[in-house]
RNA sequence: GCGGGUGUAGCUUAGUGGUAAAGCCCUAGCCUUCCAAGCUAGUUAUGUGGGUUCGAUUCCCAUCACCCGCUCCA
C-alpha cells in the first residue's frame, strides 16, 4: 500500500493548520481542555478515550524499544536495561541537591519602559554616596564599559568614585522609583523583582509549614538517580546499563503555549545510562542515532526531523563538561519553517550522582566486579523525551488533507500507533448483517483493538474511521450471507478487496506486522 | 510576564437593551446494498464575575481561556 504523504511546501506556510489539528483532537475525543467547564486552567490538558489510547500505543512502544528488548550493543549482545518507577514526590534534598531550588527561582525584574527583563542578581545598583542624583542599574558582568555610558549620560559628571555598587536584590523596592533602568531613558520603570519558581509546590502532611515543604518532581530523571544505588545491589546489572523510566512530571511554565507542546502538567520517558567515562562519547553517538531510529518506527518520517547541537551557553548546568545536549528536532507546524524539541540527548557527566554523593553521604561509586581496584562513579548519558509532545508530533505527523474524501483528512497512523487496529462494518443493518458482524468483532477484539460500528449510512462510517486513524474498514454485505466473504477497506487509498470471511484475522494480523 | 486579537450549541455562522435563529454534527426511530443521501422526533449556547438599567448576550469594568508576536524554556 502506497503512503501518502503530504508534500512540504517550500514557503513558510505549514500544509497542516494547527487549529484544525486541535479541533480534531476535540471533536473525536483525542485531547481536552483540562476542567473545560470552569473555563479550562492554562496549561493543562486531558486525555479522551482515543487520546490515551494513542498515548499508551506509544508509550508501550518506548517501553518495548528501551526495557523489553533493548537494543543489540556494538558487542552483538543485547543492552542490560531495567525499569522503574519512581514517586513524583521525594525528599525536598533531593531538589537542592539536583539544582533545581537554586536555579530556578531567579527573581526577575522588567522594565516597564523598555519591556526588558533581567535577573535581578546580575544587575548592580550604582547608589549616589552624596545621596543626590538618580540610581543606576547596571549589569554585574559588565564586559562592554556599559557602566561608564550609562554615568556619563545619567551621572551627572560624577565618577564611578561616587557611586556605591549594591546589587539589585539587597536594594529595598520603596527605592526602585530612585533607579533608571539599564536600557531605559527615565528613573522608576523596573518592576518589583518577581520569583519564577518553575517547581510546583506542596505540603506533605495534613499541616501545612516550611518543614512540610515539598516539590512535584520536574523531571524523572532524579528518581532514577535516588534509586541507582538500590537498582545497582537488587538487579545484577553491571556497567554500562541503564534504568527507565516513565511518568508525569511538573513545570510551573512562565507561559504555556501550543497546545500540548508545553504544558504544565506532562509525560516523560526518559532513560539514564551509566557508563564509564571514558566510553561516554561513544555512547552518546550511540543513543543519537537509535532514538532517531525509535521516532522514525513510530511513523515520523526522516525529513521531518533534524539533529542540532546545543550551543555552549544553552548548555544545563550538568552538560558543561562532557559531550553537550543534543536535540531531536521536529517541524510542528507551529514552528514551520523551524523545528521544536522533541528529545534531549544530554551527557549528563557525573553531576547528579555526585551532588547527590555529596548532598546525602551516600557513596555512589562503581566498583568494577572484575577489578575492585577500579573504582568511579559512572558517566549518565540520557536519552530524554516528552511523552505527550510524543503523541502531538505523532498526530502532526498523521494529520493528511485529502479533499478526495468526505471526511477531507485522515490520519496516517502507523498501525502499532493506531488507537484502533479495524473496524466491523455491516453494510446495512439488516439481513442479519448485524449479527454476522457481531460474532467477528467478538473474535477479532480478542487478539486487537477493533471498533463495531452499525449505525448509520456506510459513507459516514467509513469518514469516521479516517478521522481517527483506523487504517481497515471490515465490511459486511449482501455477498458476505452468499460466499462468505468481506471486503476490506484500505484507509490511505481507499481501495478495497475481498477476502474469505475466515480470513480476517490472519490477513490483519500479517498487515499489521508488515505496517508495523 | 508584556503587547495585540478573539470569545453565541460539539462545529460554522445569524441576531437583538425586552421569549436567542439556522445549517452541519450528535442521540433515538424509520429508511438505506459501499464512501458524511433522505424522513420524523429530540438534546445542547451568549466563557466567568461585577456595574449601569425596570430589564444586559448586547453598553462599561474586571477576570478567565484560546490565538498571534515578544519574553521564558533549568
Amino acid at each position: 500500500m502506497t503512503q501518502a504523504s503530504p508534500a512540504k511546501n517550500t514557503d513558510d506556510t505549514p500544509t497542516v493548520d494547527m487549529k484544525d489539528i486541535v479541533a480534531l483532537c476535540k471533536r473525536r475525543g483525542f485531547i481536552f481542555q483540562a476542567s473545560e467547564i470552569y473555563g479550562g486552567l492554562n496549561g493543562f490538558w486531558d486525555y479522551g478515550p482515543l487520546g490515551v489510547e494513542l498515548k499508551n500505543n506509544i508509550r508501550d512502544l518506548w517501553w518495548k524499544a528501551m526495557v523489553t528488548t533493548p537494543p543489540i550493543g556494538p558487542d552483538g549482545e543485547p543492552l542490560q536495561i531495567v525499569g522503574l518507577d519512581s514517586s513524583i514526590i521525594q525528599n525536598p534534598k533531593t531538589w537542592v541537591a539536583s539544582g533545581h531550588v537554586g536555579g530556578f527561582s531567579d527573581p526577575m525584574v522588567d522594565c516597564r519602559q523598555t519591556k526588558r527583563r533581567y535577573r535581578a542578581d546580575h544587575i548592580n545598583i550604582l547608589q549616589p554616596k552624596d545621596g543626590e542624583g538618580h540610581w543606576l542599574a547596571v549589569p554585574q558582568d559588565d564586559d562592554e564599559g556599559i557602566s561608564e555610558k550609562r554615568l556619563k549620560k545619567f551621572g551627572k559628571g560624577k565618577s564611578i568614585g561616587a557611586f556605591e555598587a549594591t546589587p539589585l536584590p539587597e536594594v529595598n523596592t520603596s527605592d526602585y522609583d530612585k533607579i533608571i533602568g539599564p536600557d531605559a531613558s527615565e528613573p522608576g520603570t523596573l518592576t518589583e523583582p518577581k520569583e519564577f519558581n518553575l517547581m510546583f509546590e506542596t505540603y506533605v502532611g495534613a499541616t501545612q509549614s516550611e518543614d512540610s515543604k515539598a516539590y512535584l518532581r520536574p523531571e524523572t530523571a532524579q528518581g532514577i538517580f535516588l534509586n541507582y544505588k538500590n537498582v545497582l545491589d537488587s538487579s545484577r546489572v553491571r556497567i554500562p546499563f541503564g534504568i527507565a523510566q516513565i511518568g508525569k512530571a511538573y513545570r510551573n511554565e512562565v507561559n504555556p503555549r501550543n497546545f500540548v507542546f508545553r504544558s504544565r502538567e506532562f509525560e516523560q520517558m526518559e532513560m539514564e545510562w551509566f557508563c564509564h567515562p571514558d566510553d561516554a562519547k561513544q555512547w552518546r553517538e550511540f543513543w543519537i542515532a537509535e532514538r532517531k531510529r525509535w521516532w522514525e518506527s513510530i511513523g515520523i518520517k526522516s525529513e521531518s526531523m533534524i539533529l542540532r547541537e546545543h550551543d555552549r551557553d544553552e548548555l544545563s548546568h550538568y552538560a558543561k563538561e562532557g559531550e553537550g545536549t543534543l536535540d531531536i528536532e521536529y517541524q510542528f507546524p507551529f514552528t514551520y519553517p523551524g523545528f521544536g524539541e522533541l528529545e534531549g540527548i544530554a551527557h549528563r557527566c557525573d553531576y547528579d550522582l555526585t551532588q547527590h554523593q555529596e548532598h546525602s553521604g551516600t557513596k555512589m561509586q562503581y566498583i568494577d566486579p572484575d577489578d575492585n581496584q577500579n573504582r568511579y562513579i559512572p558517566h549518565v548519558i540520557e536519552p530524554a523525551s516528552g511523552l505527550t509532545r510524543a503523541v502531538l508530533t505523532v498526530l502532526c505527523e498523521a494529520y493528511t488533507v485529502d479533499p478526495d474524501r468526505p471526511s477531507g483528512m485522515y490520519l496516517n497512523f502507523k498501525p502499532s500507533v493506531a488507537p484502533k487496529k479495524a473496524a466491523i462494518l455491516p453494510l446495512v443493518a439488516k439481513d442479519g448483517m448485524p449479527e454476522l458482524a457481531t460474532k467477528l468483532y467478538m473474535d477479532l477484539r480478542e487478539d486487537m483493538a477493533v471498533d463495531l460500528d452499525i449505525k448509520q449510512n456506510i459513507g459516514k462510517r467509513y469518514a469516521r474511521q479516517d478521522e481517527i486513524g483506523t487504517p481497515f474498514c471490515i465490511t459486511i454485505d449482501s455477498d458476505t450471507l452468499q460466499d462468505q466473504t468481506v471486503t476490506i477497506r484500505h484507509r490511505n487509498t481507499m481501495e478495497q478487496e475481498r477476502i474469505s470471511i475466515d480470513k480476517v484475522k490472519e490477513y490483519l494480523t500479517e498487515q499489521l506486522g508488515q505496517m508495523a
